[in-house]
DNA sequence: TTGAAAGCGCTAACAT
DNA sequence: ATGTTAGCGCTTTCAA
């Protein structure tokens, strides 16, 4: 039914090492030889079957990619970096998406080790002990993506989330106000715990004593940020800029604020943080911090190939720059 | 080094047959043994080893998607539809991105043949002869989504396209506007064609000339949006309302109305399509055709799974349900 | 209920 | 430059 490698071999008088060795572009063959096989090979339509070379050779060209939902803006961008740069060193990719459940975050890594894939890019929210664990079972190599794990234990790909989130907030304060909001999430990741971190150094090194009642959280989504901007319109004394720690959830902002027909920016400054393609796809265009996702997601499975080729690697915890970029929901100067 | 379910034999003192069986969850097994084999796996830390699995038994539980491009917030979602049915059916998803060219697609095609995928998920434009017979010499099924084949040849799902744009174009009639323009895409897909030809039916049935500056062809994306609305509002006579072929570029003609001064609905109707979630994250929100992306994905992969399974299927060509869902991007009653 | 053994299709020494 | 052969780790008859 099947052609296989030996009927290419017993079809071209050859053996099957000398099949082999065409398939897979050994120059030890005589060019004679090779065009007498690769004809044959055109003739039978013969496939190579991937799965047997693995079995055999312990190397499948596929590697994992967990991510939390590739249906997100943000992780899709991830995931196209990823799959540009294993396109381009010939891997493939079996991508699953974890929701960010620590069970079936767990089982995925398991699963993706059982199809024996050559490495995995890792994007999640909280790196516990189990993961860790989970990843050292691995005889393959592990690469975090926009994920970060304080204990520095496994290989990683991100920004500086502390330095971003601060440079936001100063840059808010510095448009006069004393004090901005912070919409930020519940969830508590590393990621969320620096974003945190670098909004509170910058309130505190303005002299302000925390008002804990301007920090609201939500959950990434659109729709929480316009609960998060209904909830501090609400406050007494009401804020007049907003720093979010996503776009999606900043357009919300944007939204729920003029939906209760304030001006972005002149009552209120919203600053995102992503650059998704959100940010200009929203009147008036978002300001925010530039997180090259894209770049992330490509680096990351670029060091992988380094793990996977053994090749020495110097840096296991790379930090990709990151900027501001001004639009119009901020005042110019 | 690796376990092995030959040690896990040794040490259980059992055969490899046993062993396997107990993996594999059948029943002709003495619970006493099975618990047996179970304790052991435990100890050794046993793994099972897919790709020999899968060699022997010639089923990989992995299915291929080729998507064009899982950064579009469109394809995403259906991405995600098909993951999580996959996931259901215990299938793993090896995907990759097409970018709508032809060769890759041929080449994806035939490296997941080779990888021994179990069926195959395929999203694009253009499906040539040359796909078609790509996917005949696959030994497995393949099942289009969102994708539509004229020739009728290859099991799919889809909405009626053609009847979603008559609708809408419909609707906007019925607002008072003659001859609402048309925002599509250059690419000529069997999709594209038929959202075009549903437009004209409806612009006929209302016995006008079909004006061809109204025109415009873009490429899906938010600033070709712009480019059009830009050119439509620079003609002599300019059309009062759009009917156009996504969100995202109807987004960009909002925004480029609106940058021209335009108040949306009232100097402008939109109407877009598919209702990906940027259709409320914008004002006003976006009147839209329902696509049911999410549910396509996921219909697909189950469909494929009947056809993995060899199951009966009666209706290889399905059709799921659109609607129109009306916001503020158009006037209402 | 369990075991023995023959492959699955290929790669990788090793030999020639 | 080419061939021989022993696995890779598992499933699956077939027997017992």
């Amino acid at each position: 039914m099947t052609v296989t490698i030996y009927d290419v071999a017993r079809e071209a008088n050859v053996s099957m090492a000398t099949v082999s060795r065409v398939v897979n572009g050994n120059p030890n063959v005589k060019p004679a030889t090779r065009k007498k096989v690769l004809n044959t090979i055109q003739q039978l339509g013969y496939r190579p079957n991937a799965v047997a070379r693995g079995l055999a050779s312990k190397k499948t060209t596929t590697v994992g990619a967990i991510i939390p939902d590739i249906s997100s803006i943000f992780f899709s961008e991830l995931a196209r970096g990823i799959e540009d740069i294993a396109t381009m060193y010939k891997y493939n990719i079996i991508l699953s998406n974890s929701d960010q459940n620590k069970e079936k975050e767990l089982h995925l890594i398991n699963t993706m080790l059982e199809k024996q894939v050559d490495g995995i890019v890792y994007m999640g929210g909280v790196i516990s002990e189990d993961h860790i664990n989970q990843f050292q079972t691995a005889s393959v190599p592990v690469v975090l993506a926009a994920t970060v794990d304080q204990t520095e234990t496994i290989p990683s790909v991100n920004i500086d989330y502390e330095e971003a989130a601060y440079e936001a907030t100063n840059l808010l304060i510095d448009h006069g106000h004393q004090h901005p909001a912070f919409v930020t999430a519940t969830e508590e990741t590393e990621m969320n715990n620096q974003k945190y971190a670098g909004y509170l150094r910058a309130i505190k090194e303005n002299n302000n004593e925390v008002k804990e009642e301007r920090i609201i959280k939500g959950d990434y989504s659109y729709d929480s940020g316009i609960e998060a901007i209904e909830q501090l319109i609400a406050l007494e004394n009401r804020p007049t800029a907003v720093f979010v720690a996503s776009d999606e959830m900043a357009l919300g902002v944007i939204h729920g604020a003029q939906d209760r027909g304030l001006d972005i920016p002149n009552d209120l400054e919203v600053f995102g943080f992503d650059n998704t393609r959100l940010a200009t796809m929203v009147r008036p265009t978002l300001s925010t911090i530039v997180q090259p996702m894209y770049d992330i997601g490509a680096v990351a499975m670029r060091l992988l190939t380094k793990y996977m080729n053994k090749e020495e690697v110097t840096d296991q915890s790379i930090i990709l720059p990151h900027r501001m970029i001004e639009r119009n929901s901020t005042k110019s100067e």
